[in-house]
DNA sequence: CCGCGATGCTTCAGGGTTAATATATTCACC
DNA sequence: GGTGAATATATTAACCCTGAAGCATCGCGG
């Protein structure tokens, strides 16, 4: 069980894990767990209140931040998924109007993607809302421990990568 | 960009923030980042050892810290997805003998899964091998770290579950 | 005992995701 | 210039996931 007193009826992933089984399992899953968590109340709102999905929102605040478009290879890489899942989700956004996919001059296998006036609009629309939720997901943790939880996540993010850089065995 | 030095041609969903970007939402990014890198080295491997999804694994890891079987609803707690999601992986496991679906006599509507002698023992033959890519993945992490990062955790969990929990505006 | 809200599960539609495969284009090298 | 490896994207099958709707059962208050 945890250390940290769980309210009384609460069970959720970690629940599971004896004392004795072995630490970087646990702390995986606490990762995992608090990822989850932040991630599901992050999508029901965004439905909610924006009638969007995770992905659109984050290939749109991709487009944002690159306002000379980006490639889907780009797009790919950034999002963290594979080429084919951005192909189905900039077509979605496409058709509804928010995104363009043009063909650049140089490459005539590419296409660079980029956000309409009204995608941006309502992009920025959502995005403000977003911040706040998270704000206030994160609220609970006091600035120190933040930073410190930032620090830590840099180190594991290096050694998580630098270990599944070479994954044979 | 990140304080820590990425490497060269490194690009991830963490590289579109600006610095001027709020503080909360770089630490939501930074996690969601090395919670996806984990997700994504374990589940490659689990498909190539074990030809085994991570839904598929979980749910037998439940089952296996408890022979005494466990409800449909319980799976759908512990395992932080919705019942419809559940009676779709169980209904895969029944069909591959790993699992068995048994009507309690207590309770007309509910299903009580519990592990087969092979579902446990498959199960038991992938557990060793994910417990060892999970130790190495996170092994460039100090244990004096670890632990740190491990209550840290513990309190983001507690930040979360509390404002998820009055989830209104 | 009977009605009715709550509970446990399933089904379904709509998306998201991967890995594998296919196609077109570019690039490097000869 | 031509050939072949590498690159950029699209397509597909199989699976995961949610939210909403539906059905059966339970249990409780009258």
């Amino acid at each position: 069980m945890s250390e940290h007193a769980p309210a009384p009826g609460r069970v959720d992933r970690e629940s599971r894990l004896a004392h004795g089984d072995h630490e970087a399992l646990r702390l995986w899953l606490r990762l995992l767990t608090c990822s989850s968590l932040v991630e599901a109340s992050v999508r029901s709102q965004l439905r909610r209140d924006f009638n969007c999905t995770l992905p659109r929102f984050d290939l749109m605040s991709q487009l944002e931040r690159h306002p000379e478009g980006l490639r889907m290879g780009e797009l790919s890489r950034r999002m963290m998924v594979t080429g084919g899942n951005v192909t189905g989700i900039a077509d979605q956004l496409v058709k509804e109007g928010l995104v363009t996919r043009e063909a650049p001059p140089d490459d005539r296998r590419a296409f660079v993607v980029k956000l309409t006036p009204a995608g941006r609009k309502a992009f920025l629309r959502m995005a403000g809302a977003h911040e706040a939720w998270v704000a206030r997901l994160f609220a609970g943790l006091p600035a120190v421990e933040r930073r410190q939880l930032h620090a830590l996540l840099a180190k594991l993010k290096d050694s998580v990568t630098a270990s599944a850089r070479s994954e044979a065995a």
